[in-house]
RNA sequence: CGGGCCAUAGCUCAGUUGGUUAGAGCGCCACGUUGACAUCGUGGAGGUCACAGGUUCGAAUCCCGUUGGUCCGACCA
């Protein structure tokens, strides 16, 4: 069959991984072999295949495909989030769009039907995307954090921890999410730099007197005031403290109290105390037992509580816009100061997050921290890069309580019952327990009241977080919690976490957390950290700033391992990607590269016998050095994997592929136009090749694979991807240096060929000025005729004499020359040889101050010292050449 | 304010425990196509390793400082 001349991805992807699936071999069972297991960071259920997915998952394929390739049991477990603030936000507008229903017009169970439902129908696009990347995962396995086991074992979990008292419900203040309506973690707050301004608002003394002037961003919140903090050491406030002064507008009088916490310095010096929306006059408030006045509703309005009725029910920001005119008006701001200020956002909508006073549910973060900070430190959980851990540590060393519940529906509902005769946040009886029935027990055993029945209970309404289902991931989705001496026992701890650096917290930290408490033991063995993928302009690739390519497109127009290859040659662990089109474009340039390789191979005809003795040296000496640079490269590649290089073990195969192979190897076997090659040597390549692309197979498994059936007929089950990886044997080291002796001899004649404008197939005559050391080289067989070919001569001798018209060049210690026909032009040659000598004669002169260095002679290693010497003497070997040629051309 | 990470060719980055006058890819320059591949070949140019000091026989590499970039955390009336 004839073979297209560009490898086209599309023509073989799809069947190639139709036909590992069906072959069963991405699927995991225990048995008696070492095992590799990977979970997969589960991606939002909501998602799209990004660029973040795409590096990650690759990442992931490649350990798992060599680990399968080694012939461990490798288990890769993929799934989905349910990113309950995400999905849920989707559901409704899917629910609003499509079938014309309000998420308030629904009874939780309704919606959790058509969450389901929205679930089925659009939360598997990016399972089947990564199919289309080449991912390699046993799909049998495919999890979710919703699922029925799982939602159980998060469950299970709360219980436990309430239990051991690691979970507690307080009121704290927290981050709102007033679109969401929704609290959030600390972790799910993102600060940025906004333009704000700074009112400085006066507030008069009971006797109409000036009072006091404090500065705040949110003049709407005055309402909620309970005082004027100023700080006892500042002079200028004393006589004030004790007295009250009045809120503007309303009138209302509020002590002016003395803390340390007020800055002399900023602003005017007294700060307006307002507990209920800031975390910090909260905790002022506390100290002196002040009232809360919660002036701001669920969905971030001005509440009844606020007694100034022109602002009740408007938008904080309005009400703030407003507030300007009340103010002047009421001649009570004494200026508008524009103002640089963090402002926090939810990550999720984007909104201003508003500290809140709320009851919600929190993990004790401090027992959990303790372990989980030491195994990292220790190198019991290993970090690629190791740079993590300091940011790791950074985190754990402050770690603050994890606030849990979110006020949504979609997600594990909070196992908590209360009693419905105890107002709502009034609660003083909480049950928590497994099921409802527990609960009505507990119930009826706290009150003493054994008449109490399921009416009399309400459960918690509120969810639990995303993190809080998937920090259980490496242990549930092995079913760790319902069969904790099952298979988790054979594949857990994993063998790595492949993540972005940015998760460290919101899962590496907690995954580490969840697996030391509940499991006694480590989650994984390393954590090897993507960086980001970014765009040219260093940008993080966003949705907003629509700077993020498409990733099916980019599959579709490079192929899967031409965007495997440009995601991975510049991914070194941890680094950032500045992503670009052009690396795609390289990786598909390799494939048909090899592509071309096979082309080339399967075009030729084979005769039994080589033409001729010349030709069988040569064929015979490139093949034990290509077999033997093979080696080198093997077991480089080896070093790379363990150690997670995987940028450089490909770059290190391509380098080999590309330069050695296709570039040296076989050009020094290829027949003559139209002539044919000998068996043995045909064969010897054949294999070699195919070894080849098993090397690279985890990298660039499409491309292997076709390659490797183009081959050879194989039999049935005889994949590429099913074979063994190539284990590094012996080579012979000198060999392999003759050999890189003879290219350089090649590129030395090229480049005269070159500056002398002598066409690539015009024949040359080369002479080789006598020495022990040619005559060592070339006593190697096969090595003249290999020369001969590559450099296109017609003769090849050793002589100590001169040719004319020949122009010279050095190759290690040697003097070459290459006849021309042709004038040389003795200022420019003499004008070339100086430079050269200049050069060579700094070079020695480094490395005789060296050596002149007693103290280098005895103090460095004695190869390092004998290094040196044979450096001093080659370069003084070659200053003689050069000294010799230069007095010669008179 | 505190902490991390980084600074190497025009660009993006490698550079393992300190040991050739520093490497790759892209880009650039010259030449080249009846031949596996122009998604290509051959050859070439291009770097005071941010700056200043220190340790060492020896520093891109280790230490200190400076500058610049970047990220994280705290504060933020």
């Amino acid at each position: 069959m004839e073979l297209s001349a560009r490898y086209t991805p599309s023509d073989i992807e799809e069947k190639w991984y139709s036909h590992w699936e069906k072959s069963g071999y991405f699927k995991s069972v225990p048995d008696d072999r070492e095992a590799f297991s990977i979970v997969i960071p589960p991606p939002n259920v909501t998602g799209m295949l990004h660029m973040g997915h795409m590096l990650n998952n690759t990442i992931q394929d490649i350990l798992i495909r060599k680990a399968r390739l080694d012939g461990k049991n490798a288990c890769w477990v993929p799934g989905t989030d349910h990113a309950s603030i995400a999905t849920e936000a989707k559901v409704v507008r899917w629910l609003r769009d499509e079938k014309k229903l309000r998420k308030a017009d629904l009874t939780r169970d309704e919606f959790m039907e058509y969450a389901y439902q929205w679930k089925e129908k659009y939360g598997g696009i990016i399972l089947h995307q990564l199919r289309k990347l080449g991912a390699s995962c046993d799909w049998d396995r495919t999890a979710f954090t919703m699922d029925k086991g799982y939602y159980e074992d998060v469950i299970r979990v709360f219980v436990d921890l309430y239990q051991r008292d690691k979970l507690y419900r307080g009121l704290r203040m927290v981050n709102w999410d007033p679109e969401a309506k929704t609290v959030l973690s600390n972790e799910e707050v993102i600060y940025g730099e906004e333009n704000a301004q700074l009112f400085h608002i006066q507030y008069k003394n009971e006797d109409g007197s000036a009072g006091v002037v404090i500065a705040t961003q949110r003049p709407e919140t005055i309402f909620a005031d309970v005082a004027i903090a100023v700080n006892p050491k500042d002079s200028r406030y004393t006589a004030l403290v004790g007295k009250k002064v009045l809120i503007p507008l309303i009138n209302r009088p509020i002590p002016v109290i003395a803390d340390d916490y007020v800055d002399i310095e900023f602003g005017t010096g007294a700060l307006k105390i307002t507990p209920a929306h800031d975390p910090n006059d909260y905790e002022v408030g506390q100290r002196h037992q002040l009232e809360v006045i919660d002036t701001i509703s669920d969905e971030g309005r001005i509440n009844d509580k606020c007694a100034f009725a022109p602002i009740v029910g408007l938008d904080r920001f309005e009400a703030r816009k407003q507030m300007k005119g009340f103010l002047e008006e009421n001649g009570s701001l004494v200026k508008i100061e524009d103002y640089r200020t963090n402002i926090g956002r939810s990550e999720r909508t984007n909104s201003v997050v508003e500290p809140k006073l709320s009851l919600q549910w929190f993990v004790k973060m401090s027992d959990l921290g303790v372990p989980a900070l030491k195994a990292v430190l220790d190198e019991e959980v290993k970090f690629y890069p190791p740079s993590f851990q300091n940011l790791y540590r950074n985190w754990m060393e402050n770690l603050r309580d994890w606030c849990i519940s979110r006020q949504l529906w979609w997600g594990q509902r909070i196992p908590a019952w209360y009693l419905k005769s105890e107002g709502l946040s009034q609660e003083t009886h909480v049950f928590v327990a497994l099921t409802a029935e527990d609960a009505l027990a507990q119930a009826r055993n706290a009150t003493g009241n054994a008449q109490l029945s399921m009416d009399d209970l309400r459960q918690d309404e509120d969810v639990l977080d995303t993190w809080a289902s998937s920090w259980l991931w490496p242990i549930s989705v092995f079913d760790g919690f319902n069969k904790p001496d099952g298979e988790i026992n054979y594949y857990y701890p994993t063998s790595v976490l492949v993540t972005g650096w940015d998760i460290i917290f919101f899962w590496v930290a907690r995954m580490v957390m969840a697996g030391y408490e509940f499991r006694g033991e480590k989650p994984f063995q390393a954590v090897y950290f993507t960086g980001m993928v970014r765009d040219k302009l260093r940008r993080k690739m966003s949705k907003s700033l629509g700077n993020s390519p498409d990733a099916l497109k980019l599959l579709e127009d490079y192929g899967a391992d031409g965007v495997r290859y440009g995601l991975m040659s510049s991914a070194a662990a941890g680094g950032d990607i500045l992503f670009d089109d052009k690396l795609c474009e390289n990786g598909r340039n390799f494939c048909n590269k090899l592509w071309n390789v096979l082309r080339l191979i399967k075009g030729w005809s084979v005769t039994e016998v080589p033409e001729n003795e010349e030709i069988a040296r040569k064929n015979a000496l490139a093949v034990q050095w290509l077999t033997d640079k093979f080696q080198q490269v093997l077991i480089q590649a080896e070093s790379d994997f363990t150690q997670f290089r995987l940028s450089e073990a490909l770059l290190g195969l391509y380098t080999f592929i590309w330069d050695d192979f296709c570039s040296w190897y076989l050009e020094m076997i290829k027949p003559g136009y139209e002539q044919p090659i000998d068996r043995k040597t045909y064969e010897a390549t054949i294999d070699l090749l195919s070894q080849i692309m098993v090397a690279l197979h985890p990298f660039m498994p499409f491309v292997t694979e076709e390659i490797w059936h183009q081959l050879r007929n194989r039999k049935e089950g005889d994949d590429c991807c099913a074979q063994q990886y190539p284990k590094p044997g012996k080579s012979d080291i000198q060999l392999i240096a003759r050999v890189e002796a003879a290219k350089n001899i090649i590129t030395g004649i090229r480049d005269i060929r070159n500056q002398n404008q002598v066409k690539p197939r015009d024949p040359l005559a080369v002479v080789a000025q006598d020495s022990l050391a040619v005559q060592e080289l070339f006593a190697q067989e096969g090595l003249q005729e290999m020369v001969m070919k590559m450099a296109v001569l017609k003769s090849f001798d050793c002589s100590s004499n001169e040719p004319q018209n020949a122009k010279s060049f050095i190759s290690g210690t040697d003097k070459f020359y290459v006849e021309l026909n042709q004038t040389i032009d003795v200022a420019a040659e003499r004008k070339k040889l100086t430079e050269e000598l200049e050069y060579q004669r700094g070079f020695i002169q480094s490395i005789e101050n060296k050596l002149s260095n007693e103290r280098f002679v005895n103090s460095a290693p004695a190869a390092v010292v004998e290094n040196e010497r044979k450096k001093l003497s080659d370069g003084q070997a070659r200053i003689q050449i050069l000294e010799d040629s230069l007095s010669k051309l008179g």
